[in-house]
DNA sequence: GGTTTGCTACGAAATTATTCGTAGATGTCC
DNA sequence: GGACATCTACGAATAATTTCGTAGCAAACC
């Protein structure tokens, strides 16, 4: 799947707060922006179909979550934008992007350590 | 600007064959998929209009040529890309895209040695 | 010079995403 | 029980993108 914009935004919300109703979601989003109520309802309700949430209907507002992660969403995103936007050169995106924005010390640490396991990992190359 | 999928693989086209006729903008395009020879005059003049193509008249069959390098271009998308899908947090992107793809010891070298400039280059985080 | 070929411009259909209004059902509160 | 609030479902308007057909013109070709 790859989820539009609005449906990032609604995941976000499911995936940082837990199974919600429509009114919390739309609480959450009516933060960032304006939105109707209906409009979040029928993102939702589109969601549903097409199984990017579960539905929970026994009460009447109902409570819907999300029935993929975060994880798996960012791969399938990461993989199509390397595509579209990069034309599969992962390693030039890296480069992009830590040209362009700020990371913590502690980050580039991070970032640093898993280049190591991955050149350690991997001598062929 | 945000160009859109489609016009993205003309940019690509432009970007690495330099200014070139809808033919064969068209002709390139057709060796990856499949659309039809006034589907890509429509969207180049398209992209003129909206300022991301050049257009030179002066034959009857008119060069189009980018009118954004690769370089800027992919500096917005990333941008917008780590604001919808990441939050804002460039580092995780990386991370998710190193665990995530192959690169080369080449490529993993310049990475590493584009972090150590970072490093060496803000002492303060 | 008439036919064929190749080009642009234009209109419009098809598709997808986003948005909201309204209707109908159900619950809540005096 | 009646008024009000809240929820779902649904239809439909709007917008953006992608697609292609057709028309009109200019060039090239016997």
């Amino acid at each position: 799947m790859k989820p539009t914009d609005s449906e990032l935004e609604i995941l976000h919300v499911l995936w940082t707060s837990g199974p919600s109703t429509v009114r919390q979601v739309h609480e959450a989003l009516s933060q960032s922006r304006d939105l109707g109520y209906t409009t979040a309802l029928k993102l939702m309700q589109i969601m549903h179909e097409k199984g990017l949430l579960t539905r929970e209907e026994s009460n009447r507002s109902h409570t819907y979550a999300a029935a993929v992660t975060e994880e798996e969403t960012q791969r399938g995103l990461v993989d199509r934008f390397v595509e579209t936007a990069f034309r599969g050169s992962a390693s030039k995106l890296v480069m992009q992007v830590l040209g362009q924005h700020k990371a913590s010390r502690q980050e580039l640490d991070e970032i640093k350590k898993l280049l190591n396991q991955i050149n350690s990992s991997d001598e062929s190359n």
